[in-house]
DNA sequence: TATGAATGAGTATTCATTCAT
DNA sequence: AATGAATGAATACTCATTCAT
């Protein structure tokens, strides 16, 4: 049990999160300053540096749960027993398209927390390790779908897949629509995408490589 | 015939040039400064402003070229009547891919320069143009391949075939692997990736819409 | 009451201001740069960013009370029923030189800040309203004292007795000679130069227009 | 007889002049840089540097010859024998006013040029005497429109003559108001001003002290 | 726990001036 | 006589971060 300083600190430390994150998505992660982080969670700037180590970490700290919980998402949704691989496939791809689409300018992180940072302890390594958790999440299901199992083939179709569904997000992420309006106006392309990809998957199989 | 100190304006231009390519291509526009583009270039920071206006004007200079010639390749390519539908529409695939890799972390001015900036004249404007006669572009190959004439379908195939290039390259860009190692290591799957997109195409054809 | 922080500020931002003031006032406020200012309020030139927004801002924070003051003061003296006519239209003239040679290379934003500076907000406003409550104020004194009521005549009258205390003002601003010893020299002659306007004022309303 | 050489050389330097005449009355002599000179006056900014030393010759070298003209104007006028004395001292008035509001922004330099350059060589020590002729003159208009003889008295009226002439000109030089329409709006308002000032002066001197 | 004060390094850009030709 | 190339010093302003309290 908690005693009031400590759910306040909490809550402070919440409020920061918040603020980042909305900013952060809204403007990109260079154009926000901590002060203005600050200023939109109602603390002083000093206050950041007292629950966060320094922006970067903000940043990581940040996107964290986001991605824990497309992680869950996603697992949950590929052992769900009562689809077929095929539904389940696409529910993953949409998934993680309106996950990419909600984070907005702070999707990039996905990718750009990368091996360069060595030195820079856990959480970097932690998105690593989720970005390749999303990666065998992608391959299982695309090899139940094809019946395949792991090879060269499966990790090739898993990264076109992937293409895909990064292409989609970072080719609107960078523009601002609103979520809603974006999904009302291209989500019918984006399952279609999605559809032309799988029947391709499906044909190249069929064919012979 | 060019006199000496002509050559040597030429030459600093050029290192002017071929070091921002470099460094905003490694770093990104917003993380590399005039003065490290100087430092590079072996000339003082203000020389920099004798031969380009402006930092944003240096970055339209260096990726204009770029892009007419991506357009100029583009446009050869839709045009040559040896091809099949089928192998132009590949050709010009990976071409564009080829082109956004080699643009680097300087590839997302495509996408970024646009409406916004309403004010600043022509080369946003020249570069509008250029996407959307890509766009086109890309639009014509794939109605010659599944045979069908300008319509919302093919506004949403020639979206969807987008999607998957600038995702390839949106992949790799922030990452900085040099592009030979890249074209060797993934090549073949960026050629399956669109091998795979034209066949669920065309499948996506013929089962009716 | 006030702890230790708070007057330490306190202390710093009047540093600041009086370092601005000394040197706008003796250089002028263009020739004065912010880091000049730092240095000379013994503080970082960032510190002058935590107290005024802009180097204008910190400008018109400086001018502004000054002009307040001299506004009340010349109103007190428009007001005061034991004067004549002819004593309080003195007593403003000498203020009014008085104050601008106080201010020194300062005062011409009295002049400068106008209409032109549509977008800036506040201060420029108020100074404009100051700049016309002033001619006001002038307009009101000679009218009394000449028994004349609010016409063309009168404002020429009012723009004539400015001219004058503009001229002094003006010409020993910029030679920075201190306010005490200038008076001591001129100060004799400055008396004498609204007595001589004040007498010509009369002559002329006498000899008829 | 000048050669070609001399004569082009001659022209450019003319040119130079006028166009640095144009821009420093128009903007001041800070805000124009050497290069905008330079394009006006359709040479090179490296010329101007062949003609004049600096960009402050430059100026003391484009006002001489209006002071010069401005002296020799007042000292026509007041040598005039058909003239009377008061027409004299009011066309002096006016042809000062008339020449400052010409100069416009680079009217100050009649006032800035001062001691303080004690180094730099002869124009300043020039203009230093010019306006000091200047005073002379204004002196000796005064003194014969007054009939008194030169003394400390005299010394008095002509600055406050002076003073009533320079605000006149410092009002209305940094409002950029063309000279034209300003004659036409006020050219009144300041014949008035220098009539008043007259009366003032003789009213004085009939009251005795 | 929390904060206001403070700062050094950094940003793009401008300018008068000099140098080599 | 004339010029384009080149530069060092300066400008206002921003930011992430630290320190004293």
């Amino acid at each position: 049990m908690k005693n009031k300083k400590e759910l306040r600190a909490e809550e402070t430390r919440k409020k920061i999160l918040s603020a980042a994150g909305d900013l952060f998505s809204e403007k990109g992660y260079n154009a926000v300053s901590i002060r203005e982080i600050a200023k939109e969670a109602g603390c002083s700037h000093t206050a950041i540096y007292l629950y966060f180590h320094d922006k970067e970490t903000l940043l990581y700290e940040l996107s964290m749960p986001h991605l824990m919980q497309l992680r869950k998402r996603l697992e949950l949704t590929l052992k769900k027993e009562d689809l077929t691989p095929e539904i389940k496939l696409k529910e993953i791809g949409m998934n993680f398209i309106l996950f990419g689409l909600e984070l907005g300018n702070m999707y990039d992180i996905f990718l750009k927390a990368n091996a360069s940072r060595v030195d820079e302890a856990a959480p970097v390594e932690e998105i690593n390790e989720l970005r390749i958790s999303l990666f065998r999440l992608l391959r299982e299901a695309i090899g139940e779908y094809l019946s395949i199992e792991s090879s060269d083939q499966l990790l090739a179709y898993a990264r076109i897949y992937f293409y895909t569904l990064h292409g989609i997000i970072t080719t609107y992420t960078p523009l601002g629509e609103p979520l809603e309006e974006l999904r009302n106006r291209l989500g019918q392309t984006f399952e279609e995408a999605i559809d032309i990809l799988l029947l391709g998957f499906k044909e190249k199989r069929g064919t012979g490589k």
